[in-house]
DNA sequence: CTGATTATTTAACATTTGTAAAAGGAATCG
DNA sequence: CGATTCCTTTTACAAATGTTAAATAATCAG
């Protein structure tokens, strides 16, 4: 029961992306199951190809990776986001990238293959998925730009203003590569800003 | 009667991406224009709302914003390459970024709204546009991944090992912003590596 | 072809960021 | 509670990249 109260607000919140039909409702509910990872825990580990896409429910997660024996985490995922490997997911290759519960967290897990196939008979599917991925794509450009020229500084700022919510909920040593620099970098620009 | 030569090869080549039926592609075929930007001209430029989706179908192009009133490069784009500013057009927002041509361009110009209202009749055009943006965002991702961390000489390599066209055909000035550096850098750089 | 403009490289120095190691703090578990 | 472990900050020094300016090299217009 737990499960579906869970998997009916998460449609609502589809729904508010995209209004979606009583049968695509139930077709996409049909598809969903939740998953409990423990805080640390790995939901997908390194060296798999992502096939399932998943939502957080409840809690906070993360894709990390590692450069040169050293953790970079790539993503930060909240509340209804979105946390997919997508170089993997879209082009059927294994990921060098894992994805880690940060607190004790719920997702929601959607086969992908399943849920393409429902694209086929429902439009508004395929549309709520479209808008999903247009947006994550314009997150990832706007991440883009902040690195190529702003100085870690500058970042760190845009972060406190854009996503307070990552200063607060999250190990700054996480922090610290999601921002590209390390973590002795970033407590001199906290250190540096009162 | 050579814009019309263009765009049947332009359909020709999204029907690879994702197969059209045949008033499909008449009905992409009825919105698409084509514009010649010479050298170094603006095709869009600063502070408008993007509400046109372009094809790069001869030439090459970039994105270009500037930051602290130097230019920055975002992106570049050769043959069938869409080339977009996806945080205006997406989000309806106007850009403080402009599409250029580096040399003299041919371009295929589809006015945004209209395409997306063929997206109601026609689902294979929507899906066809699902597909090009989830190249795009998977790009992305792996531009991001390799600007978080990468040292400047090991942004140049990949670069010049992916996309050894960049390389040959455009100004370093552009690349090196593109790359997150300054000239100089790209300089020193390329002196180093025989 | 020539002068003028633009692009690229080089040099010297300043600044930012990284590295390694140590010290303080905070959280956790028995 | 006390000990252990993990997280964060600090310090000192090294390496990478930025800045400014000047020197070449390449391109373009007349």
């Amino acid at each position: 029961m737990r499960n579906n109260e869970s998997v009916y607000q998460f449609l609502e919140h589809l729904n508010g992306i995209q209004p979606l039909g009583l049968e695509a409702k139930n077709a996409i509910a049909g598809l969903c199951t939740t998953v409990r990872i423990n805080k640390n825990k790995d939901l997908q580990s390194i060296g798999q190809t992502c096939k399932t896409i998943y939502f957080v429910k409840e809690g906070t997660a993360r894709i990390y990776y590692y450069k040169d024996g050293k953790e970079v985490t790539e993503f930060f995922a909240f509340e209804n986001d979105l946390i997919i490997r997508a170089e993997s997911l879209f082009a059927s290759m294994p990921s060098h990238k894992a994805i880690q519960a940060i607190n004790d967290t719920i997702f929601i897990a959607i086969p992908a293959e399943q849920l393409f196939l429902l694209f086929d008979r429902f439009h508004d599917i395929e549309r709520l998925f479209r808008k999903i991925v247009e947006r994550s794509y314009v997150d990832t450009v706007n991440r883009l730009e902040s690195l190529q020229f702003n100085s870690a500084v500058e970042r760190y700022n845009l972060l406190l203003q854009h996503s307070p919510e990552v200063v607060r909920k999250i190990p700054l040593k996480y922090i610290a590569s999601f921002l590209g620099i390390t973590q002795v970098s970033l407590s001199r620009i906290r250190a540096a800003t009162p």
